[in-house]
Order: structure tokens, then C-alpha cells, then sequence
RNA sequence: GGGCGUGUACCCAAGUGGACAAAGGGGGCAGACUGUAAAUCUGCUGGCAUCGCCUUCGGGGGUUCGAAUCCCUCCGCGCCCA
């Protein structure tokens, strides 16, 4: 029995605004007879994605459980022109290589969410369609898109569009021509996935209402002039997700070392479960919601737990490990509990050698002379230098004094030196400084 | 171009000849408590060294036994006038 979508969006709370709610829910009543195809479109900005795009991706998500067909459309075409949605000053334009080295990268990130979801107990999704903006967009010409789309867009009512409006009153930074058209590009691509693909759905960030919304109005608009349609309703509508906030007022997605990315060669799926498993309680409940596909009895038995127990924050890793799995899959969402089980209770000397390895994979590394260790030893002072968990003798000593300093598990109390006694397998040594902060040397 | 200000450590900010490695706050790190949380408490927060030494108060130069502090000069920033 597939789930209804718009209520699914209601209750997960991930639904912010649409246009024509009661003609949308008409629209999608019959999944079986009448399956319908949604479009959220990403640009490539980046090699990767944050967190934050994994929302719109949810609601793709949602879309193809409903039993609709999700489409995904890689702005490779208006990732040449820049957004202005949301920007306080004009973007540095990309290469055409450096956006299809961005497109390249990014089209994993969909493909391992959707699998990801389906391996949670949804089988019958289907895969998305992965679409690239730039196959159609690249053959637009100039007089053809000024004639035909051009004519559809006011430009009273374009400059009334916030990002727009800012940039023209900021006398500091005014808006290029090139990304004033950017609602046209965008627009030009709900109109053209309408037509081919029968496509008649627009998802996106609530950012991306104005576009949204004028790409359903140039749809509109077009079926006023070329007749077409047999029903008089234009079935175009536009939704979007609601930004994501956190209670405490910070901004989500970010920790301090920098955002949470999507692709394990910029946020490891360690790091990727540790960001979760630190949600606050104030926050985890809605994060389980939107970012997980638990059902509704799960989450409300979870939001108990959140009052009644938590301490045992049940629903942290529960969000964690789910979210964990649904981006790098299962096995990997297992392994960084694994890893965090033995980081956290600092219980490494007994694990066997291929484990101890597997866990200690993601801390900083080096590599060590082992016949430094003969005779009286390396002395600990200088190793934490060495390593960079001091950045001073002054405050390695201070490390050792307050205790916060651990080998292979063990707590170190005062300065100590090490010798070949210490070494695990007969090659490392791990060195713990508080909680967090691992570093693994080598010893050959 | 003229006038008045201002520049201090990661950030904000006191300090106007010696007691200044420089108050206070924030941030950061560590310890205790805890739930890998929040709040709270404690310690540390230029470097090297077992009393001590070395390098720092925008840059350079000077006065002085002694300069963050006084003088000269250059640079940066802010406000007002043109």
C-alpha cells in the first residue's frame, strides 16, 4: 500500500508551501492509473552536496513511494549562470568542465540515497530518472528563447522578486543581466520537462518559490497560446521544502570544521553519523522525520523515549544509524558504530588487528622509526607535538598533568616515555587527547 | 586635500614611562559532573626552560638606565569638512 504523499509530507513536516493544495491532492489521488512525475533540480556548484540538498531529495524520496515517478534534473546547463536566489552578490562563473566535473560528482549522491531507501523495506521504488539541464538548455537559441519565453516574462513583476530587488537597491553590488534570466532558464526547464516528459510537478527549497511558481505561470501561459491541453486546469503545480532550522538558533549543517557533505571524500560516513548522533534533543525528533524513513509509530515510540529516557538517546542513534545507512548503506552505518563504540569507551588494545585498523581508518596518521623505541624510549612530550594533538611543550605537559592524555586506551598520568612494550600488532600505537582527538602512529 | 580620532594577543577590550607576557570579557582546549548533550564548576590559553630567559602591543627609526606608554616617520582603518 503506498503512502499518501502529500499527507506523508504533512506529517513529516516537510511540506512548506504549494500552490493549489486541493487540485494538487486531486491531481495525485491515483498513483495506479495515474502516476504523475515530479522535478527538483540541483545546480553544481560544488563536487558535492551538504546536507541541506538532502531534503529536496527526501521529499524525491516520498514522491516515488506515493508511487510517482521521481525525476532529478542536474543543472548542468543553469549551473553556468548562477542562481541568484538568495545571494548577496553576483557568483564567480564556472567552466563548462568544472560544472561536468560537479554534475559527474554529484550523480552518485541521488543514486545512493534512492538505493539506500530502498534497501530500507521500500523495494518497489523505482530509481529517479537523472536528467541534465544542459542537453536541452545548450541548444536554446537566443532569438527563439526571447521569442517564445522571453515574451511570457514580465519584467515588473521579475525585478519584484526579492534576490532581485536587493540586488538592485544594494548600490554596492548590482545583478548581471546573465542571472537576472536565471528565472527564465529555470522556468524554460519546467515548461520543457512538461511537454517531453509530462512532467507536472516542481519540488524544491523554499528558496525557490518565485522560480518555482513562474515556471508553472510560463506553463500556464504557453497553453493559453498553443491551445493544447483538453482539461482547462493548467497541471502545473510547484511545492517546496521547509528550510531546515535548529532550536538552539545555529545554523544546521554546520559544525566547526566546516559543512556536512553528502560524498565520503569530503564528510566520511564516521563524521556523517557522528553529526547526527550529536543532535539535541530539542531537534531530533523533527530530524527523524525528515531525515529517516521510519514510520509514524516509530518515531512517536521514539519521541516518548526523548521525554521518559534520555539519557539513553535512543532517538540520536536510532536518526543516526538510519540516516547513516539511507546515504552510504548498511554496512557502513554498522561500522561507524562499531568505530564509535570503541572510540568513545577508549577500549582499542583488544581488538583484533584488521578492526583496530578498520576503526582507527579516519584518525590522522603518521609514520615513526621503530628503533626509536629502543633503549630508554620516545618520550610522550614529544610525540603529542610530533603528532599535533600539542601544539607546545608547554601545553603537552599541561595535557599530561590534567590527565587528559591516553595510550592504546590506557590513561597516562604524568610524562612517560614509550617504548616497544607499547606497541599493538607490533606496529601502532594510538594516542587518545580527551574525548575526541585519535591519532594513529605507525611504527617501522 | 583639511580636521579629529584610532590601530594591543584568536576576537572584543583595559592599559598613557618601571610592579607588563600585558586587566576584563568572549571564543578555544583540557579536567570534574553528565547522555559523545545542555547548564555548571576548575585549570590553561606567546615560546623555551626546574627561581630564569627569549619574542610580542600596526611597520621602521629615535629619546631613556628602562617604552604598549614619550618623539619622528610611514602604513591601515573610522568619522567630519572639502
Amino acid at each position: 500500500m503506498p503512502i499518501d504523499f502529500l499527507d506523508e509530507l504533512q506529517w513529516r513536516g516537510l511540506l512548506h508551501q504549494c500552490t493549489d493544495e486541493q487540485a494538487l491532492r486531486a491531481h495525485l489521488a491515483d498513483p495506479q492509473s495515474n502516476p504523475r512525475s515530479a522535478y527538483t533540480g540541483f545546480d553544481p556548484t560544488a563536487d558535492s552536496l551538504t546536507i541541506g540538498n538532502l531534503v529536496p531529495i527526501m521529499l524525491l524520496v516520498h514522491f516515488a513511494r506515493a508511487g510517482h515517478t521521481p525525476i532529478v534534473v542536474m543543472g548542468g546547463g543553469t549551473g553556468l549562470i548562477g542562481d541568484p536566489s538568495g545571494k548577496s552578490a553576483e557568483r564567480q562563473l564556472q567552466t563548462e568542465e568544472t560544472v561536468r566535473g560537479f554534475v559527474d560528482a554529484q550523480r552518485p549522491i541521488y543514486e545512493n540515497v534512492f538505493r539506500g531507501a530502498a534497501a530500507y523495506g521500500d523495494a518497489q521504488i523505482p530509481s529517479p530518472r537523472i536528467l541534465n539541464n544542459l542537453d536541452w538548455l545548450a541548444k536554446l537559441g537566443f532569438v527563439e528563447v526571447l521569442r517564445d519565453v522571453g515574451k511570457h516574462f514580465s519584467v515588473n513583476m521579475m525585478i519584484q522578486k526579492d534576490s532581485v530587488r536587493d540586488r538592485l537597491h544594494e548600490r554596492e553590488q548590482g545583478i548581471s543581466y546573465t542571472e537576472f534570466s536565471y528565472m527564465i532558464l529555470q522556468s524554460y526547464d519546467f515548461w520543457r520537462l512538461y511537454e517531453h516528459e509530462g512532467v507536472t510537478l516542481q519540488a524544491g527549497g523554499s528558496d525557490q518559490w518565485g522560480n518555482i511558481v513562474a515556471g508553472a505561470d510560463l506553463i500556464r501561459r504557453n497553453i493559453a497560446a498553443f491551445g493544447a491541453s483538453e482539461d482547462h486546469q493548467p497541471d502545473a503545480f510547484g511545492l517546496t521544502v521547509p528550510l531546515v532550522t535548529k532550536t538552539d538558533g545555529g545554523k544546521f549543517g554546520k559544525t566547526e570544521s566546516g559543512a556536512i557533505w553528502l560524498t565520503a571524500n569530503r564528510t566520511s560516513p564516521y563524521a556523517y553519523h557522528q553529526f547526527w548522533l550529536n543532535t539535541s534533543d530539542d531537534d531530533v525528533v523533527r530530524f527523524l522525520k525528515i531525515f529517516t524513513l521510519l514510520p509514524k509509530d516509530e518515531i512517536d515510540r521514539l519521541t516518548d523515549e526523548v521525554q521518559t529516557n534520555p539519557g539513553a538517546r535512543e532517538a540520536q542513534k536510532t536518526l543516526a544509524h538510519h540516516a547513516t545507512a539511507l546515504l552510504h548503506g548498511e554496512d557502513e552505518a554498522v561500522a561507524c558504530e562499531r568505530a564509535a563504540k570503541a572510540l568513545f569507551s577508549g577500549e582499542i588494545a583488544d581488538l583484533p588487528e584488521a578492526t583496530l585498523r578498520a576503526v582507527l581508518a579516519e584518525v590522522p596518521s603518521s609514520d615513526h622509526s621503530v628503533a626509536s623505541l629502543e633503549g630508554d624510549g620516545v618520550a610522550t612530550l614529544d610525540l603529542l607535538i610530533e603528532t599535533g594533538l600539542a601544539s607546545s611543550k608547554r601545553q603537552a605537559r599541561e595535557f599530561l598533568a590534567a590527565g587528559s592524555i591516553s595510550i592504546n586506551g590506557r590513561k597516562l598520568d604524568g610524562e612517560a616515555n614509550l617504548g616497544s612494550s607499547d606497541l599493538l600488532h607490533g606496529s601502532l600505537i594510538a594516542i587518545r587527547r580527551g574525548k575526541k582527538a585519535w591519532h594513529l602512529t605507525h611504527w617501522s
